[in-house]
DNA sequence: ACCGTACCGATGCGAGCGCATCACAACGTG
DNA sequence: CACGTTGTGATGCGCTCGCATCGGTACGGT
C-alpha cells in the first residue's frame, strides 16, 4: 500500500457511497460498515477519512448540496445567450431535480433535509446551499423582470455567493397589495422547487405533472407586469 | 386493571408520545422503549397496541394527517361567510404549518415525509392525504378564481373527498400559454406551502418571510384575468 | 366465593450499532 | 540494507435496539 494516499479523493468515494445508501435505504440505514462495505474499503478507513459518523454525513451533505449548485451554475454558463426568463426556468427544473437520473439525489437532499431538523450542523450547511441560491435566484429574478425582460443573461449573474442581509425586514404594512421583490419571487420558486421534490418522491405528483406546475408557475410570472415586481 | 381497556384511546396516546418524540429528536429517535415511557405506559402495552413498529409509526403518520385535514377543514367551515380567496389563504397557510404551535407537527409531518420515500406503507397513507387535500384546494381554487371570485365560499366545497382521476393527463401541447387549471393551481399551492414549511424549519425562512411569500403568492393569483384560470 | 381469562409489566435474547484499539505491512530515509 | 514512521484493516467492547416470552394480577361471569 503506498504510504500516503490522496485523503480527498478517498472522502469523496465514502461521500458517493453515503448517497448510494442514504438514495436506496434512508439516511437511517447509513451504517458506517455498509458505507465502508459499499466504498470497496476498510471500516477502519472509513474512520480514519471521518473522525464521526455525523462529520461524514456532515462533509456527504455538503458534497451534495456542491454538486447540485455545481450543475446550477453549468446550467446557466452554459446557455448565456439565452433569455434570463429561460434560463430561470432551467435552473429551477434543475433545483427541483425533476430529471430521472437525479433522483437518487432528491432523495438523500430530502433526507438530509428531514435530519438537518433534529441536527444543527447539517442545518448550518443547508442554510448556507439555500443562501446561495437564494442569491443567485435574486439576481436571476431581477434580471429577467427589471430592465427589458427578454435580453440575454450575463455571465455574472449565475455566480453564486451569499447576499448579505440575513434577514429581510418584511414589509412593514400588512396590506394586499405588495410590490412582490426579486428576492420574494426567488423564495417563491426555491419552495416551490422543493415542494415538488416532496411530492415527486412520495408519488404524489408525476415528475411531469410536477414539470407542468413549475411551467405554469414561470408562465404567470411573466405574464404581469414585469416593471411592478 | 380493568378486564378490557380502551384500545383505541390507548393507540392515540401513544401516537402522542411518537409524535413528541419525533418532534424533539428527529424519527429515529423513536424508539420503542421511550415511546412508552413518554406515554407513560410500559413497553408491553405498546406492544400490544402495535404488532410491529412501522405499524405503530404509520398510526401516528395517519393521526397526524387526520388532525391537519381536520383542522383546514375547521377552519373552512368556521367561516362560511368569508370570500372563497380568504378561505384559499387561510386553508394553505394552515397546511404550511407556519404557526408557532404547529411547529411541532410541521416537524413530524417532515420527518414522515422523508420515511416514505423508503417506506411504501407510509407513502400511501401520505399520497391518500395529500390526494384529499388536493381535491379540496382544486375545488376552493375553482370557486374563487371561476364564476365571479369574491362571494362567500360554500360549505359543501370545503368537505374532502377523493377526486377520482388518479393521473391527469396533463397538457399535450409543449406551449408556454398553458390555461392553468384549477388543480394545477391547486397542486402550486400545496407543493409550495410544504416547501415554506421546510424551509422555515431549516431556519433558511423565518415564519413571517414565508407568510409574505404565501400572501404574495396568492395575491398575484387575484390579479390575473380569473376567468382564464 | 371462586375460577377462568384477558391483560399487564418486566425480563431475556440475538443482532446491529458507533467507536476504540492494535498488530501488521508498506514506504521514505540514513 | 535496516529502520522508523505512518497508514491500514480486522477485531473487540459497550451499548441499545426491536421483538418474544412469561409469571403475576385484577376483573367478570356463574
Amino acid at each position: 500500500m503506498p504510504r500516503q494516499v490522496d485523503h480527498e479523493s478517498r472522502r469523496r468515494i465514502v461521500a458517493e457511497a453515503v448517497c448510494a445508501l442514504a438514495d436506496e435505504r434512508g439516511l437511517e440505514g447509513v451504517t458506517l460498515r455498509d458505507v465502508a462495505a459499499r466504498a470497496e474499503v476498510s471500516m477502519g478507513a472509513v474512520q480514519r477519512c471521518f473522525r464521526t459518523k455525523e462529520e461524514m454525513l456532515l462533509f456527504a451533505l455538503t458534497h451534495v448540496g456542491d454538486r447540485i449548485t455545481e450543475r446550477v451554475r453549468t446550467r446557466l454558463v452554459a446557455g448565456p445567450a439565452q433569455s434570463a426568463r429561460t434560463a430561470l426556468g432551467h435552473a429551477t427544473a434543475e433545483v427541483a431535480l425533476l430529471r430521472e437520473e437525479h433522483r437518487a439525489e432528491a432523495r438523500v437532499w430530502l433526507a438530509f433535509v428531514a435530519q438537518a431538523v433534529v441536527s444543527e450542523p447539517l442545518a448550518r450547511a443547508l442554510r448556507a446551499d439555500y443562501a446561495d441560491l437564494e442569491g443567485a435566484f435574486t439576481r436571476l429574478v431581477a434580471e429577467a423582470c427589471g430592465p427589458g425582460g427578454e435580453e440575454p443573461a450575463t455571465g455574472a449573474a449565475a455566480a453564486a455567493g451569499p447576499t448579505g442581509d440575513g434577514a429581510s425586514p418584511a414589509d412593514p404594512a400588512g396590506d394586499g397589495a405588495s410590490p412582490a421583490d426579486p428576492r420574494t419571487t426567488a423564495r417563491t420558486l426555491l419552495a416551490l422547487a422543493d415542494g415538488l421534490t416532496a411530492h415527486v418522491l412520495i408519488g404524489h405528483l408525476t415528475p411531469r405533472q410536477a414539470q407542468d406546475v413549475l411551467h405554469t408557475h414561470l408562465a404567470a410570472l411573466w405574464e404581469r407586469p414585469p416593471a411592478a415586481r
